[in-house]
DNA sequence: CTTCCTGCAAAACATTTGCAGACTT
DNA sequence: AAGTCTGCAAATGTTTTGCAGGAAG
């Protein structure tokens, strides 16, 4: 985690962009919290306890920065905003999970959609370079207690 | 197409939702365009011809409810906006093929994510209702002429 | 007739932008 | 010192909502 830090680091230096203790903060913020979908919102309100005069432009200017130098991923689950994860550095793809009931979003790791972009690519000429799949439906927890939701 | 506006109108008349011309002209803008992905906004536009007191909120009033009563699936190819498209009744699915460059948007059918279904669901008992898959990545048109983009 | 629908205007949100000052390099 | 980056506030663009009148069943 400290050397992916460094890697993004680099990557800043390498194209004359600043490191600057806002863009710190919230790339830490992904970091430590690896595994969550954040929206603009939540990384402010995260990133505000340790450096409270951040704007909000701010981090969504970082962000749009970061989603440019493919650190993090702009996700769009279907609530209203956009959300970011950190980027797969290495290939390995995972999907995500969307309860239409709870609103819960988990993940689930899987590469052997290849075989479809290859499809994909022979019979329409369309070069992939990326792909995103989502699967709605009930998580365990919503169908084991149905009355709940949030 | 003819019946499937009586379908429609069916369902709406089932769940004791009015037939408005509004709803009528807005759902023959989508059987009309069939394979659009029409904006809030671009429905509004083909439906003021036919309509011309109609509001902006009564279009995202309907669209609304005609994806609640599954006819529409809303869908965002991350542009600001939601479109909607009609939904697919038949369990036959399409994905999509969205251009980086030029931001057009191909359809691709394929039903082969079944298999990758139950697999999801053995593993992790998520129950799944749907599915989303888009590719991203250089249509035909851009790899032919690079320098274009709209 | 009753209830749902609609158009309008205003409100609510998420996101972007202009600008003057502050900070990184 | 030079140019980028930031915070603030205002602007933007999309979608939602309150309300009083209008239409569908």
């Amino acid at each position: 985690m400290e050397e992916h830090l460094q890697e993004i680091y680099k990557k800043l230096h390498d194209r004359d962009y600043k490191i600057t203790p806002q863009r710190r903060v919230i790339l830490k913020a992904f970091l430590n919290n690896a595994r969550e979908h954040l929206s603009a919102e939540e990384v402010y309100n995260i990133v505000k306890d340790q450096y409270p005069d951040i704007g909000l432009a701010t981090v969504y200017r970082t962000l749009d920065l970061l989603v440019d130098l493919d650190v993090l991923q702009r996700i769009n689950f279907g609530d209203g905003r956009a959300r970011y994860e950190l980027g797969h550095r290495d290939e390995h793809h995972h999907h995500h999970l969307i309860c239409v009931n709870c609103g819960r979003v988990e993940e689930f790791d899987h590469d052997l959609l290849e075989f479809l972009e290859l499809l994909v690519t022979e019979k329409t000429g369309f070069r992939i370079t990326d792909h995103q799949l989502k699967f709605y439906g009930y998580c365990r927890r919503c169908r084991e207690t149905p009355q709940e939701a949030e």
